[in-house]
DNA sequence: CAAATATAATTGATATATCACTTATATGCA
DNA sequence: TGCATATAAGTGATATATCAATTATATTTG
């Protein structure tokens, strides 16, 4: 086997598993008790009021069962609110509290932050590059798969 | 905040995450009940003998703990031997049993396929493209972190 | 040498990932 | 209508990630 260390997959863990660490760090930093995958979910529900928990597992590329705990842990730290859907009672109403607006308002610019600083140096053209090879990377595995 | 999705640490994600789907999937099609973690740390040992915990830990790219943790599975699965070292009593000496010497030599060419497979239609000049970029944004982190 | 400090590994707590299975409800079709 | 099937979400089991604190041993230094 080739070493891992010489794969591609090596340097793609290597980079998300350093973003994740300095996104998270610098959220801490200012006093947030959020995780960036908390963060991320609440984000996503803000910008699509009446979006299902399937929905949002297939954006934030998490499997559903991950959707679910991460909700419950939102809600009993009162970030989240949850009611049932009353056209479709298999569903819910997410919505987020004063706090949950609050906090994610004051986060957001640190993510923004945190994404700029990540890649600077980088130029549009390289992201350019980056995104298409990664993507196709993504479609080898699902085709194949 | 930007749209999650329009983002290059999205695509980092999707595409690490498609890849380790696969990747398992075809291990465990084959029979092998072996995470690929698990099969990267065997593979480290198996590389690199006398080896530390703590020199895995940085070459696998994972936290101390969870190097802790995978190695007590690995040992209690019958795939990894562990002995006090005689001249450091912190530490131990790791060495794969023969089932797992068997395993790693029977998963070897299945994990170099699925490499191969992924990075199909990628040419050698995107692959160093990709990963200077990606060295770029680990030392933005890292540096800035 | 003894105390301070450093290092290797473990442990506890909490969060997330993944799979398979289950439950509840909705929808489609005979 | 009524049953088969699909869909949304939850649950249980297991693996991994991360941080902080702890334990045991080694090394350094006064």
């Amino acid at each position: 086997m080739a070493k891992p260390e010489q794969t591609i997959f090596y340097n793609i863990e290597e980079s998300i598993k350093s973003y994740r660490q300095f996104a998270q760090k610098n959220i801490n930093d200012e006093g947030y008790d959020i995780t960036i995958d908390q963060g991320l979910i609440l984000n996503i529900i803000q910008e699509n009021p009446g979006i299902s928990q399937k929905e949002i597992s297939r954006r934030a590329f998490k499997d559903h069962a991950s959707i679910t705990r991460i909700i419950e842990l939102l809600v009993k730290r009162d970030f989240l609110k949850r009611d049932f859907n009353s056209e479709d009672r298999r569903r819910f109403d997410l919505s987020l509290t004063e706090f949950g607006k609050d906090t994610l308002t004051k986060i957001e610019p640190i993510v923004d932050l945190n994404r700029k600083n990540a890649i600077e140096g980088v130029s549009v053209e390289e992201m350019e590059l980056l995104k298409n090879i990664l993507q196709k990377i993504t479609a080898n595995c699902r085709t194949k798969g």
